[in-house]
DNA sequence: AGCTACTACATGTATAGAGGAGTAGAGCAG
DNA sequence: CTGCTCTACTCCTCTATACATGTAGTAGCT
């Protein structure tokens, strides 16, 4: 496959930008400009080694800075691909709406269901742990008490975008579905408030960075790819906290909504 | 400078994990254990190489990994040194209430000074542009209709951190100090209301990704920290779109806080 | 004191070469 | 048709070398 039309220049010597970088702007331009679409090979090395005229580990560097910007993912022994950016999902400010509880359905089941995707949750783990201060802080217990975790993974049409770890204080969740890794209809909310805690409202903080190595494996995420970390507190009529979710999203699956009252 | 007593292990060469992989685990573990502190120096590409017997290129290809994850970052000619994290800013939700308006502040002041911090505007630029389809679609104008941009540079501290371009239809615009580079106080969002469209709400769309080359460069990035994109459409008491507001963070300065009602 | 030059050391760029390992298709044996 | 091998092509790992460029401290001159 031939499609070295792309590259429409050749490299300046004497230019004070390094020849790997001219190397890669021709390619990111290619990219930008659409000459080359998503999921469409890149000129294998050899051809830019003719092309440019120029050492492998040179050509190999300017495809190094394409992957690290995200632009391009290489695949051993069949070629480098312009990136594919999956779908993005929305996610309404009214997620944890209380009709959705109604309805008996967790918020991810809910959401998921609306833009005709396939949900599943696995790797799904209850214990009972010590929470870090920054979880114990949010929830409001000593630092020496100990909270129910339950951690568990989400996939959308078999692939995997949200990792989460709720924290619930033990005095809530102790002889409830809380503990068991089906939680029943509604999810863990609605265990809640059935324990007579009624919600009232929660309060998000979102950052985002790049992922560990052990979220990238579970996320599956290419290089390239940041998360959202998202920290949720529940907070119920009393303005006791009586859940923290701990979230991590791929960034390139999700799109977060949010609506502010001007009051 | 020999703090190599950083570095335990030696390298399995029989192992199917490359070499390069082993070097960067081990000073990634030296990172995340704390032996190696924010802002300290790695041992250099010369210590590297005597202590584990490897090449050149072998060394930097691992150094490479660590600054692709955002964990390390190079400084030519003096070494590459552990990743500092900037402080980051909360953006409380109530950051757009009236109340912050009829103090005269705009919204990004009144939250920096919150916080003790110094900021700064700079690249202020008021033009009228035809909007992308992406801007249209939410203001609810023509697609040939024309609309007031407004871009701008926030700083806190002498460093940059965000870039904003907002657009308002030409009707709401046209005569007002929206016009002129600095709207007066409160900033635009008191114009709009003097104009008699009262604000009602705001919905703030958040997604995240790498930077563009563009963005890493006005926002001075170092190489994997990711940015926020947060997308801000207000709307009147008749729920007209009034602004749109298109927005660029430095994901490492900013922790986005929102408050949902559980209704 | 203030300046320059030099030196040591750091990372950056580029070349050349040798295997290794995964992919995919062609062609052949059964 | 199925399953296998062979081959060509792909990216991956690692070595070795050379020179460029930025930083920081020192020695020495003015």
């Amino acid at each position: 496959m031939l499609n070295e039309g792309i590259l429409v220049n050749q490299i300046d010597p004497t230019s004070d930008r390094a020849v790997f970088r001219q190397i890669a702007d021709q390619l990111r331009q290619a990219i930008e400009s659409g000459r080359l679409r998503e999921g469409e090979k890149l000129p294998s090395e050899a051809e830019l080694i003719e092309h440019y005229s120029v050492a492998r580990m040179t050509v190999r560097q300017a495809i190094q800075e394409l992957r690290n910007e995200g632009l391009a993912v290489a695949e051993h022994g069949r070629g480098v691909f312009v990136r594919r950016r999956p779908p993005v999902k929305r996610l309404a400010s009214d997620r944890f709406a209380r009709r959705h509880r109604k309805d008996g359905k967790a918020a991810f089941l809910a959401e998921s269901e609306a833009v005709g995707a396939r949900s599943e949750v696995d790797m799904i783990s209850v214990s009972e742990v010590r929470p870090s201060k920054e979880i114990s802080d949010r929830l409001g217990t000593g630092s020496d008490q100990t909270v129910v975790s339950r951690s568990r993974r989400y996939l959308r049409d078999g692939h995997p975008v949200e990792l989460a770890t709720s924290y619930i204080p033990v005095d809530i969740a102790r002889g409830t579905k809380i503990m068991e890794p089906n939680p029943g209809p509604g999810g863990i909310y609605a265990r809640i408030e059935d324990q007579g805690h009624t919600l009232e409202r929660f309060v998000e903080d979102v950052s985002t960075r790049l992922p560990t190595r052990e979220e990238a494996k579970l996320l599956n995420l290419t290089s390239g790819t940041p998360v959202f970390r998202l920290i949720r507190t529940a907070y119920d009529l009393q303005g006791a906290a009586v859940e923290v979710c701990d979230t991590i999203m791929s960034g390139d699956a999700f799109l977060l909504s949010y609506e502010l009252p001007a009051h």
